[in-house]
DNA sequence: TAAACAATTGAATAAACGCTCAATTGATTC
DNA sequence: GAATCAATTGAGCGTTTATTCAATTGTTTA
């Protein structure tokens, strides 16, 4: 029993498919932090927030309103796009606008729309 | 009391860029949709299985050897891949075989990596 | 300095999710 | 046709997570 199959009950079918891909394989860091950024992304109040930031810099009572959701519920998916540096914020008085923190994120959400426009 | 802050405590501040912003918005199914996509490449396992299969067909056994996991386990997975279109299969006697089903989801997993890349 | 208000935070709850385990299906071969 | 093996499936379990609710912070203004 090699260290290989540890975990899988099958016999490996084609040892060297597997070894190729494993050559190639990128490191566990950029692994996590793609799946992470997926996750982030995958949540549709979250994916609403960084459409509208997207068309317009917005305060947390006006992304509450324009998706009729209290402001409570839109500020804890604000934190955890802030700490994912998805989005960035600037304080003005009792107010915080929020903002899309680079492109990077629009070309993505761009491509993902392309890809299921193409299933409608 | 109108129909934008029947779920929202603050009054609304600018009306203006909630105005605007709805009327760019996309509608509920495209969101919805693309959420999901997200929602589906967010786990570190359908990570490791998409790039795994974007470097080479491989079989349940072998995807299961690769990342040291149970063949039931990956076999969960593909199921969620394959009924996303992510993935397509076919089978050669007892054995399956997975591949990538199109280039979008290269494209993407490209910008994701650039995108964690700068990070690091 | 007290009231008002936008925003944040923490605890609690209910729903969603990934893996395990056991059983089953589908296909080959002896 | 019985045994074997890759793959799939369903139930169960523990974990994660999004929202609610109540309390608090930070800033303005009366």
């Amino acid at each position: 029993m090699t260290s290989e199959n540890d975990h899988c009950e099958c016999s490996v079918i084609h040892e060297d498919v597997i070894l190729n891909v494993k050559s190639k394989f990128p490191h566990d860091e950029p692994i996590i932090r793609v799946s992470e950024l997926f996750k982030i992304l995958g949540d549709e109040t979250r994916t609403r927030i960084i459409c509208a930031l997207g068309f317009s810099e917005m305060c947390v009572c006006d992304i509450a309103a324009l998706l009729k959701m209290t402001s409570s519920a839109i500020s804890h998916q604000l934190r955890i796009l802030r700490e994912s540096q998805i989005i960035k914020s600037r304080r003005v008085g009792k107010v915080v606008y929020y903002s899309l923190a680079d492109q990077h994120i629009e070309k993505l959400f761009n491509i993902a729309f392309e890809h299921v426009m193409e299933e409608i």
